[in-house]
DNA sequence: TTGACACTTTAACTTAGTTAAGGCACCGTG
DNA sequence: CACGGTGCCTTAACTAAGTTAAAGTGTCAA
């Protein structure tokens, strides 16, 4: 019936691999396993692992912007930029190693980007001009993809219940340093919080 | 006369080939190769090459808290949080695929994080509360790994010549996001803006 | 002198990405 | 109807990487 494996159909499993078995477990012999395939079917489909690798983050990437186009219409470039950032977190949560994997990925579609374009509209409608939408734009980004990033490695240490780094030996010599790690929530308040304050910064920027 | 290999040695030597080959040259092998011995001898010296990485990226983050003692000291919070900035963003341009390689670090010396106390000193002593602290702290560290990621695979795909993603087609649908693009500059002077950008979010929340 | 310990070697195993070469089914054309 | 081509997949195999096993070498203390 079917006459064969899609391209999509590779990268959709891809993406399930990756989160049953992390990026480790990511190999083109089990991604064909699960397609029910030899693995060297997959090379018909595809030039190397890599482009696999750019694949799955330009799929992930059209989520984002989906999910941008959805939420953020008609609003103001405050909630278009935190509509980018949440979109960008969410996803990249949604997949084991998604930071990581996906910030390293080289997109084959430029129509991701017109995701943008209402962004960017609704800075330089506030008054930025280009440049400074673009900072602002670029900003955030780097805020998600380093706040996730550590997010996931945090995430993955406490999950395989690893030896935290021991905190006991600065208690005399650094107090700020340990009472900082105490307080440390995780998760999204402190998510919310900090991109508000970012945001705070971006805002600045409009009259000063 | 040296009566064998030590740990130092082989972290050095680990960074020089990361340098020369990238984290795709970086084998087990090729770094025994450096230092004159078979790969297996390493195995006398460390469990897995992941406890490599690590101890690779805990030297970095040493040479990024030194850099820091040696340059903030007396000075205001802004200074503190941007001496961090500047170190954390030189240590990790200073090696090739710096950022990805040492940001998923998991670091094995706990003494690093003393680093973090003059700065946390400077926040409170502001006026921030410790959570507020460490909010700002998290904040400039994630914005730097973030920045940086983007800023080394831009560099590493215009090294290798790649073909860059075309923007004609966006230029009809898209014009903010083709204008952004030419507009956007790279390097230092893009880093301190997005940067002063953000500590003017975080001297926000002093007064709100 | 001997034995233990520190460190390294050779050999080999496993798994991963990838290529070569060929097979099977379908399809349009003579 | 035969037949060649094209699309997609298979088996076999290669290379390179991480890692382990086991044996070897040298130094130093008892």
């Amino acid at each position: 019936m079917a006459k064969g494996i899609t391209k999509d159909q590779i990268v959709a499993a891809a993406l399930d691999v990756l989160d049953e078995q992390g990026i480790g477990g990511l190999t083109v012999r089990a991604l064909a396993a699960r397609l029910d395939v030899r693995a060297p079917a997959l090379y018909w489909h595809m030039r190397d692992k890599q482009e696999m690798l750019d694949e799955m983050g330009t799929v992930v990437h059209r989520r984002v912007a989906q999910a941008l186009s959805e939420s953020s219409l008609g609003t103001g470039w405050r909630d278009g930029l935190s509509a980018l950032a949440h979109a960008l977190r969410s996803e990249y949560l949604l997949h084991r190693d998604g930071a990581r994997t996906f910030s390293a990925a080289r997109l084959t579609d430029a129509e991701v980007l017109r995701a943008q374009e209402p962004v960017l509209a609704q800075l330089t409608a506030a008054g930025f001009d280009i440049a400074g939408a673009a900072d602002a734009l670029d900003l955030v980004t780097a805020f998600v993809v380093g706040f996730v990033v550590e997010e996931q490695k945090h995430r993955q240490s406490a999950e395989a219940g690893e030896a935290r780094l021991s905190l006991d030996g600065l208690g005399e010599t650094a107090p700020l340093v340990k009472a900082a790690e105490e307080a440390r929530d995780r998760g999204d308040k402190r998510f919310e919080r900090q991109l508000r304050i970012l945001l705070e910064g971006i805002a600045a920027g409009l009259d000063g």
